[in-house]
This record gives structure tokens, sequence and C-alpha cells, in this order.
DNA sequence: GTCTATAACCCGATAGAC
DNA sequence: GTCTATCGGGTTATAGAC
């Protein structure tokens, strides 16, 4: 599979020798399918991506109110990267490079998707059903927590001295990013404890 | 400045031509200075973080307790960190690659300084002067909310539809980030309000 | 649809002149 | 210390046989 190599080594450290090679063909087989490298490549994304998307919309519809939805986005999204490690590191590799596939393609996507989820926010702010904050920076803040743990495994497993993407680790991380945020977000936590779950 | 291709481009995507043609001279003459690009890579990556180290050892010195320490090394880490742009992404694109430079080199100089800083987490949390999360857990959550924003600059453009590293940007984010890590985590915030602050 | 062969290019690294 | 020239290897991409 492409999305591995590209996940592992980024675009430049991936030749289509490497991809041919796994799939068990030669590169100008490759080539037959693929226009150019860069069509590959662009298509990898796009393709992961869409997955991401669809993900988004299952999450969000029927939304209910308050903490409790924040919740459910937060563990849906939590439990669809940590299925997809090559994913999450491919997207982080975009991110980086800030390439036009970024930019431009997935950035007309993902912009209307980023200013809703800040309108519900700030409505939910307004009724008294969530903290107040900066709405945009709160989705920065949970995004730049859920992921960099998952992308940056390489780091986290020499700090830790154990495998970050274990059943036990990951259960354990996503239960500290929503304890976290919930006790920073959600106004009814700071009387009765942190030990309920909503969900 | 290599530095500055290494953390735009990668090490796979940056080319000795694109070095020595910054600084004005050609291919050989790099390889004159410089035993293999290799080494050139590995000298980036150790300067720049011999400088994060320092800075950690100034923040730690003279610990005061609870959550004002906190913020002190979260502010003077912002503070490096928003100066270093290059030094951001360079790092996050080790830890994404995992390449031996992190996990053996820098691994064993990071990893006392994380166990330290978890020990005395714990302290502070056993004292009552911190709210109780897991201490690693807390440290990577703030890791990732800081570094994630500078890092992902490219796609946090897209979305907030201005520059996420001008001046007033980096402020709105240095301050929410230590807002809703304090209100998880400072036992006294939940009572008075966030508007406070305590440096 | 997959292959071999090849073209054209860029890479890192070395040799040797100045 | 910087240069030109070159070597050997890897890269994408194309041409053409099967």
């Amino acid at each position: 599979m492409a999305l591995r190599h590209f996940a592992a080594d980024g675009n430049a450290g991936t030749s289509l020798n490497d991809i041919a090679g796994e799939v068990g063909i030669r590169r100008p087989s490759l080539l037959y399918h693929f226009p150019s490298k860069d069509a590959l490549y662009r298509e990898t994304v796009m393709a992961s991506f869409s997955d991401w998307f669809d993900l988004l919309g299952e999450a969000t519809v029927d939304a209910r109110q308050g903490w409790p939805q924040v919740e459910r986005v937060l563990r849906a999204a939590f439990r669809f990267f940590e299925e997809r490690p090559d994913f999450v590191r491919l997207a982080r590799r975009e991110m980086l490079d800030g390439s036009p596939i970024l930019t431009d393609e997935l950035g007309i996507a993902l912009r209307p998707l980023f200013e809703k989820a800040c309108g519900w926010i700030e409505a939910e702010m307004d009724a008294g059903r969530l903290r107040r904050y900066d709405p945009g920076q709160l989705i920065l803040t949970g995004y730049g927590a859920v992921l960099s743990y998952l992308s940056d495994a390489a780091l986290i497993t020499v700090l830790l001295e154990a495998d970050p993407l274990s059943p036990d680790a990951l259960e354990t991380r996503r239960e500290h990013v929503i304890a976290v945020l919930r006790a920073a977000a959600d106004p009814d936590v700071s009387l009765g404890g942190l030990s309920g779950r909503s969900e």
C-alpha cells in the first residue's frame, strides 16, 4: 500500500520502487495505473481524507447538547485515528509540508466544517452548556492533544519506555484527553468530580 | 542556513545544492566543512535541541510551587518556540520520522528531564497544589497543544483565514492554552474565574 | 497489464587544480 | 577554502515487446 510508505517516509522519502516492490510489480507497471508519482501521492492523500470527512459527518448528525456531544465527537475521532495510524502520520506530514493539496484542495473542504463546529461551540457557550473559550482555539487544542500523541509515537516510546500504541496505552491516553478537556470545558464537572463517564 | 531547509522540506526533501546555494557556495565546498550530508543534518538537529535543553534548565531552577511554576515553564517554552519556528518544524519531523538521532541520542537526554518533570508534578498533586492526572499524559497534552499550533501553521492559516504566527495570533494562542490547562489543573481556579493572571 | 530497456536528470561524494 | 570535473548510483518517466 502506498499509504504506508508515504506515511512512514514522506513523499520525498518514498520512491516508486518502494511502493511497486510491496505490491509485487515493477515501477513502470505502477506508472501504467497512475500518470505520475505526484498523482499517486495526491490520490493517496485525498482518499484518506475522504474517510475522515465521512466520520465527521456521522459524528455530527443528530447533535446532542453541551459536553456529551463534545465527548461523542472526541471519542469517535480518537477511535478513527487509532485505527488509522498511517493516516495520522500522512496528515501530519501534509500539515508540516503545507503542500498545495492541503492549502488548496483540502482547505476548501475543511474550512466550512471548522466554521460549523466553531458556530456550534459558540452557541453552546452562549447557552451556558460549555465554559467560554475561543471556539477555534479549543478545537485546535483538542486536535493537537489527540494527534500529537498518535503521530509522535517514536518519541513517546522513548519517554514512556512503553508502546504508546498498545490498547492499554491508547485507552489511558483517550481517557486522559477527555478528562482534561472536560475539566476545562464542562460547566457541570467541577462540583462532582471526574469519575463519571457520560458515554 | 541548513536549519531552514531541513525544517521546511525535511532531510530527504533537501539537497546539498539547496543549502549550498543559499550560503553562496557550491556543493563540494559544503562537503569540505561537513564529512557528509547526514553529518550536517545530525549537527543541525543536535545544535537546535541543545538550545532547547538550555531553556528547560533555566525554566526549572528555583522551582516555585503548584500552578505558578507550571505557567512559568509554559510561558518560557511558548516564547522559545514562537521565536524558533524552524526548530519546531524540524523537531516535529524528527518525531514523525523516528530517526536514530531522536530515539537513541536525544532519547537518553530527554528521558531524565521527562521523568524529573513527572516526579515534580506528582509531588505537587500529592500536596494538593495541582489537580490529579497522569503526570506524563499531562505533559504530552501541553506539548501537543503548544507544538501543533506552531508546526501546522499551513493548515491553521486556511482554517482561521489569518496568519497564525502573527504577534496577535500568537498571544491569543498562548493565553488560550494557559487558560485551558489552568482550568483543568489549577485547584484554585474554579472558584474565582479565569480572569486573573498569576505571572 | 506487466515486462525489459533506456532516456534524462539529480543526488551524494571524491579527485585534483588553484 | 573554493572551485571544476567526474564517478557511481538512484530517481521519474517513456518506448516498445509480449
